[in-house]
DNA sequence: GATGAATGAGGGTTCATTCAT
DNA sequence: TATGAATGAACCCTCATTCAT
């Protein structure tokens, strides 16, 4: 009807749920002033808190659109090429999300530090996907293409090495001497993880 | 009498440095309230700011330990035993702390997320360790005792994979069964980890 | 509209500042709390914190309006009219703002008296005009008309005699058996204090 | 019996009460805190507490010592040496007092710039001898001596004249161009003031 | 006498949110 | 839609004072 009107809306909104994420990121739901995340977007506090229905709500929003994320980095890769493709391919796609949206990634880990409590009922479709890809790897290892392993356990690894990249990237770049403008080597991070992993698998 | 005097000081400091690290670890600095800790550590706010100079100096304090625990976590580990004793050494004393000091361990996470500002001295001294263990590496794959390996992303890796199980541990609880106040089997994440970095550095 | 809004605004900003002079006049810029002030304004502690940006920058301001009026009391006497014009006119001046303003009186001696920090920057006009006023004097006394004299001491002579009215207001009217709501004579302590400095200034 | 003892007592207290003075001049009554006494008279505010019954007897401790005093600043003064010996020896003990204890003048200006609640008992002594001085004043222009005045105000005028010097002398220093830690030379300043209420005395 | 511990009240200020226009 | 005004709760911290030893 309107789509001028809706489109400018959806523009705030947008701007404001980027500006939300990068706050929470950093300082978590308690920590982050509506104050500080209407500075981040451009626009008053007064608007801001015209256009969400409040802090926690918007939170909340924020923490949706990362677990939909989350799950899709599972899908559309075929655990019918085999683990090797599969873990690389994985491995690949999670980095390049850890280094292209840090935000997203920390806010997550903020969210399970303080108890996960937001996380309950949206945990429910990621704990599928995680299953599904237990499942695989527990199939690769009976067949004997890996060594065995506890599958669970290794998903938490893989996920644990990708992600930190977003978490310590200040510390990390500051170890490998890079200025804060430098990104991190997203292909040599990828390569390291990857090999570790895979090596990491073979049979004894 | 005075050392009774003293030691009844210390005790309530330490209780309340505790209590400090356990809302800093889940909340932050800014999303900390004096109130919180206070409550955490069974006293009035009124006295908990009769033993402390400030909440961010009380912050810094926790800081200061941490690192320092940090640190020492590198030491008394021989690395003329050869890289798979020093790894899984290492590995398994990291990962018994993030499992028993889960909140010092977010604490760090929670500070390195908000940008790290209050790391920037305190640093040095974990950095210096870092960098030996990092020499070390490099001298066994110049051996040929491991593969080729980036020693500043290995370490990192190691760090991120033992780590997780204090800010995951929720999560990974969750998907493994267990219920709240069920811990995590130290021995199966060390021996899955241990493997796992082991493996991955051998020689293909 | 807007110039109501902006009119409503000056309103409101109007009765702060007044009522802060007030408060701080009577206790100073630590004594005074800013509970006080917003009692005294007729308006909520949290609303009065809307309109100021702190105490300190509150009392600064309530500072510069009164600097302001103590300079532009020198200005718009012609010292060509020889000294007892310029001297009447000047004691005039002074007694009828303090008489008028005791408050502002009494808030520039409070911080002289607490120190002068807040004063150093704000002082050098008011002192150029003072300098300029010691000229003339020294000038007068030179051609004969007054006799020899320190300029400064004079100046800081009939401050003081001017401004007391406004310190010491209630034991004046306590010492001449006033009420309370009865106003000084201003004329009488005009006359008063003119005659003692022009008939004082009188060659021997 | 224990002079020692009451000793060692009359010499805390003089010290709490010298470090009280100090404090209550500058920022009053409302703006000091005990903790600023306690540190000034070199104690622990625990210590402090000990010593006094409060912060307001301790106030009026001052507030006593410093009308005494005062009221003793007029006795000993003969009046029958005529006007000129009279004044100029009034003028001269105020002004070195002013100069020697500013902190007693200010705390005096201070308590009555905030209303004079605490003067009112103890302004009755000092007010019969302020009229007493009156009345030679008056029997001094009734006989031709000097010229007419009103003699209550011409003594709070001599007040504010002599006291100035306490209050103002840090702008006083600044404006003549000495140190802050270059005392005013009293001489001049005794002289200046005496001439100028001498003079403006004379019968026309 | 002297000290550390403790406290309820209040200090200045910011918070997320709602109201009025 | 969008803005300034407004607010009650909460923020961190200090206050004068009392208690216990």
């Amino acid at each position: 009807m309107r789509p001028d009107l809706a489109n400018r809306r959806n523009k705030i909104r947008g701007k404001i749920l980027e500006a939300a994420i990068l706050e929470f990121a950093d300082y978590g739901l308690r920590g982050t002033s509506t104050q500080s995340i209407a500075d981040r977007a451009g626009i008053s506090k007064t608007r801001l808190h015209y256009y969400i229905s409040g802090k926690d709500e918007l939170y909340l929003e924020a923490l949706d659109k990362i677990m939909g994320t989350w799950t899709e980095l599972f899908e559309g890769i075929s655990p019918d090429k085999g683990p090797e493709d599969f873990l690389s391919d994985y491995i690949a796609r999670k980095v390049r999300y850890s280094l292209e949206q840090p935000a997203e990634v920390k806010l997550f880990v903020s969210e399970v530090m303080s108890g996960g409590k937001h996380l309950q009922d949206r945990w429910a479709s990621s704990k599928a996907a995680m299953l599904r890809a237990a499942a695989h790897i527990e199939e690769w290892s009976d067949r004997g293409l890996i060594r065995p392993v506890n599958p669970i356990l290794l998903l938490f690894n893989i996920w644990s090495l990708t992600e930190q990249y977003a978490v310590m990237a200040g510390e990390a770049r500051y170890m490998m001497g890079l200025n804060n403008d430098e990104p991190l080597d997203s292909e040599v991070i990828t390569q390291e993880i990857t090999t570790l992993v895979i090596n990491g698998l073979r049979i004894a």
